[in-house]
DNA sequence: TCTAAGTTATTTGTATGAGTAAAGAGCTGA
DNA sequence: TCAGCTCTTTACTCATACAAATAACTTAGA
């Protein structure tokens, strides 16, 4: 049957949601560490007897923990074992990471700190993006913010589009270190914006928004494109912190 | 003998600059693809013939794949074989990723944009910890403040004490994102001043500066704070790009 | 009694070989 | 032209053996 295709049959290119067991073994282990089941400081057990109880190989448990030690999560030793890292030690802006904190589902102090940060960089991409945009970049964002009136965030395609005109003006900003900050932290907020969209209907209109941010990006007019970001992002905060009351 | 106990001799707790084959493995490759001697869409050789030809087993070279591809750096998948991704999806922010993106001799830039990001994060940091500075905080910044000055910035000690400055006010904006995605830099500018170091004398005393952030953090005054840090950065780059030119 | 050197035991790290599963290429037949 | 099948290459998983590292223990010496 499966006539409506819900968010779980998307295929998305996650770089470690794959279905190798590896890649699941770090995601579950993750998800664990992250949700706080083993704190900074606990050594797992052994190779041989944890390998055992995952019903996986050894080489396959390996892989797994050499990704969770890649982004600062565990650390092993001979003799020692491996152990979580303290958290200043995590690399809380990986977008695996991310994703793992918020299926472990995230702590209030983490979405707000999330948010400051958002309300720190994402102003400022936008003051580049006005200053560096070209008219590819103009013609995308003016493409994408067609596409998200039509359809609307509670469909697929305009929550695509969303994301798209986001991603185009972090692009226009021609910065990597900064986009690359900012699309993580954006995957992220999608994965809000989909538990606010199932909580509740989203309590009002985002697109004026969007055009007036848009509108200066086009005139060229860093001050109003930073204003404008900081009023969508203020907004998009006051929707999770609603929804999270909910 | 062992008089000057020089860079090399310190122990660092990097995470994956262990002399464990794997992590050698992962960071020759990282440099080798950091570097551009792999560029995006170039695929590796396959597993068999290029741990032979690394002179490693396959367990140890399919280790070093799992922390690059971890890192967003590569990607594999059964047939099709392992192939660098696009620039655009790398965690141009991991520590690592920073750390060999610098023995890489990195573009300048690259180098710029960097510092394009910490004039957006660092100012908004300062500003956060003069709100938010305890008083542990503020003994802590005195204390490396003063050793500092004691010892300047051309001995170990001076640096040390200098990041731990630095590394105090960010704890002090009390933001786990925000602190992960600072120090990250902080670790990279790091390199950047040793290279400076290198090449050429400080041009100016940092201390002044040092000292009026400071005292606008001890005073609560997030606007001065946000100056001062911006100041800093401001002046960190002009050094840097000097000694780029020299 | 305390210190320092050496030994041991435990745990991760490395190596190898065999077999499995995924996915693109090419073929085949409508 | 295209749908479906087979084929073949490649990474993936597993099992086993052995090596290296190091915390903990032991012992020799002062």
């Amino acid at each position: 049957m499966r006539g409506d295709p819900g968010y779980e049959d998307i295929k998305l290119p996650l770089a470690s949601g794959s279905r190798r067991i590896h890649g699941s073994v770090a995601r579950d282990l993750g998800v664990a560490i992250l949700a706080g089941r083993y704190a900074p400081g606990d050594v797992l057990p052994g190779e041989i007897e944890f390998s055992e109880q995952l019903k996986v190989s050894r080489t396959a448990y390996r892989e797994a923990v050499r990704i969770l030690s890649a982004k600062g999560l565990v650390e092993s030793r001979p003799r020692t074992g491996t152990r979580v890292t303290q958290r200043s030690r995590w690399n809380l802006l990986d977008p695996d990471i991310l994703a793992w904190a918020f299926e472990a589902e995230p702590s209030e102090t983490f979405i707000r700190d999330l948010f400051e940060l958002r309300m720190i960089v994402e102003p400022a991409a936008a003051a580049l993006a006005a200053e560096r945009r070209s008219g590819l970049d103009i013609s995308r964002m003016g493409h994408a913010l067609e596409e998200m009136g039509r359809y609307g965030l509670a469909t697929e395609i305009g929550r695509a589009a969303d994301q798209s005109f986001h991603n185009t003006i972090l692009e226009a900003a021609r910065n990597g270190p900064l986009m690359a900050l900012s699309s993580s932290i954006a995957a992220a907020v999608t994965w809000t914006t989909i538990f606010k969209q199932r909580r509740s209907a989203l309590p009002r209109d985002p697109m004026p928004d969007h055009r007036i941010l848009y509108e200066a990006i086009v005139a060229g007019d860093p001050a109003a494109a930073r204003a404008a970001m900081t009023e969508l992002v203020r907004l998009a905060l006051a929707d999770t912190e609603l929804s999270l009351k909910a």
